[in-house]
RNA sequence: GGCCCCGUAGCUCAGGGGAUAGAGCGACCGCCUCCUAAGCGGUAGGUCAUAGGUUCGAAUCCUAUCGGGGCCGCCA
């Protein structure tokens, strides 16, 4: 027996993912389906539930996969019988070093060495790329984030769902699919009218008048610089006009004054669009008229009256009749209104519309990345898509949950009056884009989060941005110090180093985790899920550091080895290979790996 | 009243059909003549809100209840 020293699968196709854990699973439905060719199973099994998996404990061996009990009632047999069957046919594969049946059924796999060295060669290979998956096959995917009103700068309330947004798109992206990020410019509605006027006073204000900033006006001081503008533009032509003359028009040049503001914001957070939508072109224009008319083909438009609301009705209810959407025919509760009693579009109305572009553009799936106070809207939203895409398109609606602002414990409202209003460039300039953008992800999208100005900026192990980064960087010290040894470390001469030299159990264990990525990926993506991947890389960031602390007691665990040079190259090959799944995680996060921290 | 989300260690939260339920903080005890101790190890701490149900197996799925938050009118 020569396979514990060989190492197994240095090179693979240029155009097959690395996934060990599908390589295995592959391996177990190819023994099933051999155990029912040769009539042990009876044939046509579904194998869908057949899972591999890293073991809750490592004890266990390092991975377990669940076939014989999941197809035992199937099968009609004792999950026993299966597991030992299948075990002789696992075992007899070059990369099994040990199967063994435990606990109600499990089967226990111990890879050979050789399979993880090899992983660490193929990881140094990929580069950015280990962990990229094909699960998406290239499908379309819009998302849709953001869509902060154009009426101010984004505040912090916003800066959590663009870095949602973004780190999803990006997650999304790495598992094969063809994201568009895109922005919904809400500049069709009253509040831009409001932004025209409150502009139109900061205009006066440029003409040396005093600005009446009315109850209902927007008083934030980024409108001077606009109304600068103006004057630049207009001269005092417009300050003995009326309203209805000047209206449109800074309605236009003040929105766009807005949206040139939020991209820098955007920018400031690492965030860029690809497209930005806007609700205004729907009017007017036939679009939202063109969207209805299809939903009326369906019969799903009509007129009628809604119950009041259950509970607490209103006092100044009345039944109307109104143009309404059957959007209880798609799963929603009540039926939505389309139109006011006055003959106007409802907001829902041009959302419609716009939800029929983009399933027009040809997506296979959208994505909206809304505040959690829109959860009443979802339902009615994927009524819309599903009736306007004949139930193509999924959509799936992410609601992102309140940031509770926090200052040395201490929790503090945002207030514009009291001047504790926090906008996303406070925070980028006091905390830096990368600690906002890593601390916004270390929770569910659904979970409200804490965001403590003293703690972020922390430079310890109780900050996770700090954890992960500093794992990163000593990986970049190792290899520095390496290199000023005289031992070549770049990715060239580690891929071929003799990796038969790493057979710890402590390097094993690394090696498993590292192994965990593509799949951790998949399921992250599947599950819409970029929250997943900053927990990750806090795991393996903690492997790294454990391992480097046995260097303590232990040094033959020590990266750097002195005077072997063979030895320090795979030693080095598998600190670098963490340093590029860091990498490969915080790229998708949108977060710097820091080569040293000062 | 209806709908959505949440309830897991003292605190903040992961885990979302599988084996003895995890991490960080806080508390306590340890580890630097050594690649960054900005780090690591250990101890203590849980009726996974409650009650039923489905399942070979439930923190996880279903139902009900309790508790917390959000939403529910021609506002966007």
């Amino acid at each position: 027996m020569t396979r514990a020293g060989a190492v197994i699968n240095p090179g693979q196709p240029r155009d097959q993912r690395m996934n060990l854990f599908s390589d295995i699973r592959g391996l177990v439905i190819a023994s099933l389906e051999a155990m029912a060719a040769d009539g042990l199973l009876p044939a046509g099994l579904d194998l869908a539930n057949v899972a591999v998996e890293p073991p809750r404990d490592a004890g266990h061996g390092d991975m377990a996969t669940n076939a014989a009990m999941v197809l035992a009632k199937p099968a009609g047999a004792k999950p026993r019988d299966i597991a030992e069957a299948l075990v002789g046919r696992l075992a007899a594969d070059p990369r099994i070093a040990e199967a063994e049946v435990a606990g109600p059924g499990f089967i226990n796999l111990r890879l050979v060495p050789g399979v993880w060295q090899g992983l660490i060669a193929q990881v140094i290979r990929d580069g950015a790329g280990y962990g990229r998956s094909d699960m998406g096959q290239g499908a379309k995917v819009n998302v849709e984030f953001v869509s902060a009103n154009p009426t101010g700068p984004m505040h912090v309330g916003h800066v959590r769902g663009a870095v949602f947004g973004d780190a999803l798109a990006a997650l999304l992206d790495f598992a094969g699919h063809a994201v568009t990020r895109e922005y919904y410019i809400n500049d069709g509605g009253a509040q831009v009218d409001v932004l025209a006027r409150s502009a139109y006073e900061r205009y006066r204000e440029a003409n040396g008048l005093d600005p009446e900033i009315r109850e209902g006006l927007y008083p934030g001081d980024y409108l001077i610089p606009v109304g600068e503008a103006l004057k630049q533009k207009y001269g005092a032509s417009l300050l003995d006009k009326p309203e209805a003359e000047w209206l449109a028009e800074l309605r236009e040049f003040a929105t766009e004054a807005m949206m040139e503001m939020i991209r820098g914001d955007l920018a400031a957070l690492g965030v860029h669009m690809d497209v930005y939508s806007s609700e205004k072109s729907l009017y007017g224009t036939g679009k939202i008229e063109a969207a209805i008319e299809q939903l009326r083909g369906m019969g799903l438009i009509y007129e009628g009256v809604l119950e009041p609301p259950k509970g607490k009705v209103p006092d100044d209810w009345e039944p109307r009749e109104q143009t309404l959407f059957r959007s209880t025919s798609h799963g929603d509760d009540v039926d939505r209104p389309v139109k006011k009693s006055d003959g106007a579009w409802t907001y829902f109305a041009p959302d419609i519309a716009y939800h029929y572009d983009k399933v027009s553009r040809g997506f296979d799936q959208l994505i909206d990345v809304l505040g959690a106070d829109h959860g009443g809207y979802v339902k009615r939203l994927k009524a819309v898509v599903a009736a306007l895409s004949d139930n193509r398109v999924p959509l799936d609606v992410k609601l992102i949950q309140l940031v509770k602002l926090f200052k040395n414990g201490e929790p503090f409202k945002m207030s514009k009056r009291a001047g504790t209003f926090v906008t996303l460039r406070d925070v980028v300039e006091q905390a830096g884009a990368d600690v906002t953008r890593f601390m916004m992800l270390t929770r569910k999208n659904d979970a409200a989060l804490d965001f403590d100005f003293a703690k972020v900026l922390e430079q310890s192990k109780d900050n996770p941005v700090f954890y992960v980064q500093y794992a990163h960087a000593r990986v970049c010290s190792v290899i520095r110090k390496a290199a000023e040894a005289g031992i070549h470390c770049d990715d060239a001469t580690l891929a071929v180093a003799d990796l038969s030299r790493l057979d710890h159990p402590a390097e094993m264990e690394l090696a498993r985790r590292i192994a965990e990525w593509p799949r951790l990926v998949e399921i992250a993506a599947r599950g819409h899920e970029p929250h997943r991947v900053a927990f990750y890389l806090y795991d393996l960031a903690s492997d790294l550091h454990t391992h480097w602390n046995r260097g303590n007691e232990d040094t033959s665990l020590r990266f750097v080895q002195e005077g072997e040079v063979e030895t320090s190259q795979a030693k080095i090959a598998l600190a670098r290979a963490v340093a590029v799944v860091i990498s490969a995680g915080l790229g998708i996060l949108g977060v710097t790996p820091a080569e040293e921290m000062r």
